[in-house]
DNA sequence: AAACGCTATCTTGTATTACAAAGTAATGGG
DNA sequence: CCCATTACTTTGTAATACAAGATAGCGTTT
């Protein structure tokens, strides 16, 4: 499993909720967006079970709808609790993301850190 | 599972060998760390098992000395590798909170955002 | 019509990991 | 001697990203 893949984790529910939350859209058309988004390479065997979660559990509600060119789509929109869901993952996400990319910065030069541990 | 649970896979590690690299550290004094560092309830059950996966994988050693009060303490040291690792994972870290803080910021007011398909 | 490529969705299985829970052990104070 | 605190370890569980494979509709080319 790769570095990605775990920090992907919980927060891919939320990014995909985001983006349904601006406009209904079906799965193919999704992965897509997220990497126009900036989250490349996520692939339809992890989209899917997103959206079956988030619909199993409220967060999202689905629509066939006949396409032009190629089989039928099924679309997704976000509910009310999808919303304060959304609301309430990112919350979370500002509360870990801020000190973590505080952590991580590891203050510029960290040849200087010479503590009397060392 | 909680969602903090699952936003903090991944990059605990990265969390962990941060504050390793700025000073040799024990288990115990670790998880005081984290919470000033603004990731507070890490437990013990959670912070042992990074350390013991770190230290599997050559990326932190160890080294046991007294102490004054109680038990000895194994203090912990970044190794070169694991230099390496907090650099790449770093890398990652910021390459998906990015684009994902993005995502949920959610344009301020999303009362506006009416598409043709909703 | 047969073959192909693209669109579109779903299912199954695996690896990873945060955390709870429980246990072990050393120290010093009462 | 008991107990609180410090300190570390182990076991089991739940959650989830992803690979891999299956299914199927549509248009274009052969």
């Amino acid at each position: 499993m790769t570095i990605r893949s775990q920090l992907l984790k919980g927060i891919l529910d939320a990014c995909v909720m985001a983006i349904v939350e601006e406009q209904a859209i079906y799965g193919y058309e999704l992965s897509q967006k997220l990497q126009k988004a900036g989250l490349p390479d996520i692939s339809d065997g992890t989209i899917y079970p997103v959206l079956l979660r988030l619909q199993k559990n409220g967060f999202i509600r689905s629509e066939m709808r006949p396409s032009d060119s190629g089989p039928n789509r099924k679309y997704y929109f976000l509910t009310d609790n999808g919303t304060e869901e959304l609301e309430r993952i990112a919350k979370e996400w500002m509360l870990i993301a801020s000190p973590v990319s505080n952590l991580l910065k590891r203050g510029e030069n960290n040849a200087k850190h010479k503590t009397i541990n060392q």
